[in-house]
RNA sequence: GCGGGUGUGGCGAAAUCGGCAGACGCGACGGAUUUAGGAUCCGUUGGGAAACCGUGCAGGUUCAAGUCCUGUCACCCGCACCA
């Protein structure tokens, strides 16, 4: 078959019939909205990994259509980010330019795969009529006090020259570019995602993702249940701490705050003051490696200030350390070396009394013991343990007016700043009278300039651009400057498949029925490196956006399945200096789009991936010669009179039937390797039917046409044609799914194992219609068995239905 | 350190509720066809001469374990001073 021409042809009649587009008028069918993350548009062309995205994706897509729901798929280009920008400081390109060839490229590629993407709702970040509706997200959550702007210490990324989410850090490295973060202290924008953290998190139950997925972002949200407790101060000033250990408060022979926090400078000591500033000097430019070195020799030093613990009035000292951390609980904790590794650690190092208040039952307790335990020295407490211990000195902090239960999330706040060029304006007016002025809705879109100079230098490009940054006060009318900064571009990829629903709309994001319509997201695809980051921030905008009274659902993503990745053939990860990217424009145009595809999803597990391998996708090209051949053989057969249907006949109906069953469920798991199996034993038991001298040419062309028709989703172009040859004038697609007859999958025998004492002695063909006893005393029968059991006596038989027999003798 | 996952032929991989380990392929070997090569078609293919042995390793539960339990090793992923 010449598939260049059949792709072409394919496609062009698809695009001329608007088979993919979506029907939205239909009210028959069922809608699937099958979608795939939106791609980046890199310079380089469609890679291996978008193919294994989208291909076998997109064969699921094509299932469900033929299983009779109205589907749709959309596709569309997260375009704003660094990499067009870093590639225009390196050629002088300027981003939107390259953006749009790059999307323009991949567009046509994107067609030419053949998938039934509905183009008609596409979207692309970076236009105005899109990030228009970006600031609008934004504007929303301003005026609901979901998004607020402060001064924190923030990520800094000194190669990327901008602000980073925490999300967007890993192991204190630059999620994009792995150059080491530092900390800064910044006026940033914040979207306050922790007002969420509660239901993100139990919002993870209803839902149908990867286990590991939803323990990722479970563990990312850290919920902690413990107890604030108040330390009052000699100054007056006091001090909230933040335990879940709260059983060991007797314990305390110190207390800990964070070299930032705000009571740092006033408690301390005339006395102490140099070593202090010293010290805060020292942890403010403490690198990122030595902070997170895990055996890193704890720091710290004494404020010269005292307070004291409410539960038993002692006097303890106050000292900073830079091992508690600002960002999180309170950014103070109080410190019982004698069951706290690291509370241990530092009380050992600037000898500080250590006070045993846990026992461990039964044994010896050596310190520091961190587990549950005993309370002793602890007064009314003493001989409480763990959960109950810790309630009872909850109950007793709250009796006291010193605090009391407390849940803490790790999940900070999502830094959505940037101070780069390639993204949406902040619609927000910094006015000298009015303080930070939203931008009218009727004002939208801010537009990102062109003639800007965005060579790096750390701060926001658009700041240099006067035109941009000079406007007036909303408000007051007043002379006022621009956001210089642009948003996350996650921000962007946070709400589109919102946008996909109601794409063309220019006055408003969406139209509230158009998505409560589509969505939730039936089925989502794609890489598992965004559980924590565009994951989660779809859902907490999904959330936010319902709260507003946007849209009713709680979830955007009810299944989420992860495609594995896939791998140079040296088992690294495909990069450039690497050396090891496989293209797939050289196979795609040696053996077809299809043949490309299925062997995508026959080579490996989806959900797995593995090292690139192209051994098998002659063989696939070869299965696909088969079929064409078989089937184009079978569709000259003339049938004769009184077609026959006995065993042979049955056989084969019985691997039509069991085909589509199995199938079935392989394809809506995903689980492309063995559905394809099942097509390639299905095409054996049609080859050994064809070479009986007697056949039942209606039976085997139907048994032929089922094989095409399920294997169209797999192979979209080469089935249409084949389907067309079998003399159809609609497309395959608009056919049926096969659905099995249950009645044809009954067997009047099946082959069982039969064993004595657990090994097996041979195999029987065995009726399906015999109880177990019937069983038994037909495989006592056999010879074999007869050998194997002598004169012992039978003493147990377990049956197995379909399955064995197993005799237990002795 | 904490959380999760993976480990099966020469290779990619399969295996419903615990029920014949290795489906389907690749590769290899043998044969047919062919002047030859290629392509195609048909067989064989976990190891072992065999009894038997085989799912990282060592135990356990069970009539029966890749699957369940305990311990252990290796690799991968995520988090990592979260009080």
């Amino acid at each position: 078959m010449d598939f260049k021409s059949i792709e072409k042809k394919w496609q062009t009649r698809w695009e001329k019939a608007k088979f993919n587009h979506f029907d939205r008028k239909d009210d028959e069918r069922k809608k699937f909205y099958v979608l795939e993350m939106f791609s980046y548009p890199s310079g380089a062309k469609l890679h291996v990994g978008h193919w294994y995205n989208y291909g076998p994706a997109d064969s699921y897509a094509r299932f469900k259509r033929m299983q009779g729901y109205n589907v749709f798929q959309p596709m569309g280009f997260d375009a704003f980010g660094l990499p067009a920008e870093n590639y225009a400081i390196k050629t002088g390109v300027h981003p939107k330019d390259s953006t749009e060839q790059n999307i323009a490229t991949m567009e046509q590629q994107l067609r030419a795969m053949g998938a039934m993407f509905d183009w008609s709702a596409e979207v692309k970040t970076c236009e105005e009529d899109y990030y228009c509706w970006t600031q609008w997200m934004f504007l929303q959550l301003y005026k609901n006090g979901l998004a607020y702007r402060k001064e924190a210490p923030v990520n800094w990324c000194p190669s990327c020259n901008t602000v980073l989410a925490n999300e967007q850090v890993e192991g204190g490295v630059c999620e994009r570019c792995g150059t080491q973060v530092v900390r800064k202290n910044l006026t940033q924008w914040f979207f306050k995602i922790t007002a969420y953290a509660e239901e993100l998190l139990t919002g993870l139950d209803s839902l149908d993702w990867p286990d590991k997925t939803k323990n990722m972002q479970r563990n990312w949200i850290g919920k902690s249940v413990g107890c604030e407790v108040e330390f009052d101060c000699e100054s007056g000033d006091t001090i909230k701490v933040y335990t879940t250990r709260c059983d060991t408060i007797f314990g305390v022979t110190y207390v800990v705050l964070a070299p930032e926090h705000p009571l740092a400078k006033k408690l301390t000591t005339d006395e102490q003051r140099e070593a202090v500033e010293q010290y805060i000097d020292y942890a403010a430019h403490a690198s990122e490696i030595e902070r997170l070195s895990a055996n890193r020799e704890k720091t710290g030093v004494f404020t010269g200030s005292y307070c004291i613990n409410p539960v038993n009035g002692n006097r303890v000292p106050i000292y900073l350390a830079d091992y508690v951390l600002a960002t999180y609980g309170t950014g103070a904790v109080m410190a019982v070396p004698a069951h706290d590794e690291r509370d241990f650690a530092f009380a050992t190092k600037y000898h500080l009394p250590i006070v045993k208040v846990i026992e461990k039952k039964g044994e010896e307790t050596v310190l520091p013991y961190t587990e549950d335990g005993i309370m002793v020295g602890s007064v009314q407490f003493d001989g409480l343990v763990g959960e109950e211990a810790r309630s009872a000195v909850a109950k007793y902090i709250t009796k006291l007016g010193k605090g009391g239960s407390k849940v803490n999330y790790r999940l900070r706040d999502w830094l959505v700043s940037r101070q780069r060029y390639w993204g949406a304006p902040f619609p927000v007016i910094h006015c000298p009278a009015c303080g930070d002025v939203p931008v009218p809705e009727k004002d939208l879109p801010v537009r990102l300039p062109y003639d800007v100079e965005f060579r790096p230098d750390g701060k926001s490009p658009l700041a240099k651009h006067e035109k941009f940054m000079h406007t007036t006060c909303p408000v007051c009318g007043g002379e006022a400057e621009r956001d210089p900064d642009t948003l996350d571009t996650f921000v962007c990829s946070s709400w589109y498949y919102l946008r996909y629903a109601d794409s063309q709309n220019d006055k408003a994001p969406f139209d509230r029925a158009a998505v409560d319509k589509l969505l939730p997201v039936d089925t989502y695809v794609g890489g598992a490196e965004h559980a924590c980051m565009h994951l989660l921030y779809a859902r907490f905008f999904t959330k936010a956006l319902r709260d507003l009274g946007y849209l009713d659902f709680d979830e955007p993503f009810k299944r989420l399945v992860h495609q594995g990745v896939i791998l140079g053939p040296d088992g690294n990860r495909m990069s450039k200096s690497h050396g090891n990217v496989v293209s797939p424009d050289d196979y795609v145009n040696e053996y077809g789009s299809d043949a490309f595809r299925l062997y995508l999803m026959f080579g490996f597990s989806y959900t797995e991936g593995g090292p690139w391998n192209d051994d098998g996708i002659k063989a696939i090209s070869r299965y696909l010669d088969r079929v064409e051949k078989l089937v184009l053989k079978i569709s000259d057969y003339k049938a004769g009179k009184n077609p026959p249907y006995g065993a042979e006949e049955k056989t084969l109906d019985y691997a039509r039937h069991s085909t589509i069953s199995r199938v079935t469920k392989d394809m809506e798991a995903f689980s492309f390797n063995t559905a394809i199996a099942r097509f390639m034993e299905l095409t054996n038991a049609i080859t050994k039917y064809d070479a009986l001298p007697v056949k039942n040419v209606p039976l085997l062309r139907s048994v032929a046409e089922d094989l095409v028709k399920l294997l169209a989703p797999c192979a979209p172009h080469f089935c249409e044609e084949l389907w067309e040859e079998l003399g159809h004038k609609d497309f395959v697609f608009e056919e049926d799914y096969p659905v099995a007859d249950p009645e044809k999958l009954t067997l009047d025998e099946k082959e069982y194992a039969v064993q004595v004492n657990s090994k097996i002695v041979c195999r029987a063909n065995i009726s399906t219609s015999l109880s177990d006893e019937e069983i038994e005393a037909y495989v006592k029968t056999l010879p074999e068995v007869v050998e194997r059991v002598g004169d012992k006596t039978v003493r147990k038989c377990v049956v197995v239905q379909g399955r064995l027999v197993n005799l237990i003798v002795g």
